[in-house]
DNA sequence: CGGGCGGTTGAGGTCAATCAATCAGAGTGG
DNA sequence: CCACTCTGATTGATTGACCTCAACCGCCCG
């Protein structure tokens, strides 16, 4: 759970744009290795970000160390985009990541900027949403399935799932224990809905009655 | 906890703009009985709404009938501004309310409009944020009192709060039972940290004892 | 081979849910 | 004005899902 704030990002090449999607922007392509912050809570806001490839956590704590994870950004996301001028969270990379950054004040020379800026405020809007649905309401069970379904839509894989995070990262996302986590995936297993080929590894058996766990 | 769908919203009056705050629309205001629908779930997201005087909640369910609350609004929030054609929650009043509606085409005549729906949508994520905090780190006592400094804030009270719902809806926002809240709000009592004056109304003895629970 | 790290499994504890009365206030009708 | 009812809130007793604490496992790496 150590994260090396102060380790240097590894290089930043040649400028290069926000090409897909529908954000726009030049920035520099920077790669971080494991467990690195990308901005921290309370710091200024003046750049955003996409992931290339990778994945980041955006995470929040308190003061007795209780950690949510708020959201997850995998390839082709836009994060780090704010209306203030400080961060309201974390950002830290899963594993190795590569990112594009900009200066924040970049993405306003866009024409239409603030439609894109809201279709990519209510991306995520939509997802806390759903989030908050599977915090306030959902049985571990549940929220394991919810999760897996999500993750299996958002990285585009099929049924074989590769797990970018951790038991513990799944675990602050979903507002429960690491232990929780662990019991939850191999009763799911036992009750042949997933199969799990090594801890990063999840194999999707029957969608539909993950599903269907999630009403 | 009955919503009276089918009661016809009483009597449309002459057309009024969305004057305060950023997001400016012609539209016409309308006002609702005691838990009305203003829209539900699966139905086309043709219109949005500004509060004039009352408040709002919306709200997700389970099949089997769990609910959630995912945002209250209150005189002077704009919502029910969906980037799909279809709603993705229901939203019910709280008590007798009066809404300016407009219809959703029309907010694109504004110039910038982007931006200002941006804002919104970013102020509703932020709270959605805090929301998601809450309700996967914090234990009984410290959502209450998180629930009732957010209260405070947003309708501009001093230490003494009218609550504009009841405890099933604040129990169904936090991701308790309505015994939990209330007995949570009788041990905050206890502890003189608050004071309950009937029960649609507190008055916050100790703020700063309240939002050192929230960290 | 030994140590470290992430994950799993087990035993027991705890906080909030559940089930069940009881209570308080608002509205109704005698 | 006083029962009576209905609804929402409170309180009590018990249960249960998840947390905590602890041991163990498997894998990687030195």
């Amino acid at each position: 759970m150590q994260v090396q704030a102060l380790a240097p990002a590894r290089a930043a090449t040649a400028p290069a744009p926000f090409d897909d999607g529908d954000i726009h922007v030049i920035g520099v392509t920077r790669a971080y290795g494991r467990d690195q912050a990308v901005f921290g809570e309370g710091e200024p806001a003046d750049y955003i970000y996409k992931v290339v490839s990778g994945a980041v956590r955006s995470l929040r704590l308190l003061a007795d160390g209780r950690r949510q994870i708020a959201d997850f950004y995998f390839p082709g996301d836009v994060f780090g985009v704010e209306p203030g001028a400080e961060r309201r969270a974390t950002a830290e990379t899963l594993g190795e990541t590569v990112l594009i950054v900009a200066r924040r004040a970049t993405i306003a020379s866009d024409p239409d900027c603030g439609a894109r800026l809201w279709r990519n405020a209510q991306a995520e809007l939509r997802r806390s949403r759903d989030h908050v649905l599977t915090l306030g309401r959902r049985s571990a069970a549940e929220r394991l399935a919810a999760f897996l379904l999500e993750l299996a839509e958002r990285l585009d894989a099929g049924r074989t799932l590769a797990l970018p995070m951790s038991r513990q990262d799944m675990a602050d996302y979903l507002g429960l224990t690491i232990e929780t986590v662990s019991r939850t995936l191999t009763q799911l297993q036992g009750e042949r809905l997933i199969a799990i080929d090594g801890c990063r590894q999840v194999r999707l058996l029957r969608p539909d009655a993950l599903a269907e766990l999630c009403e």
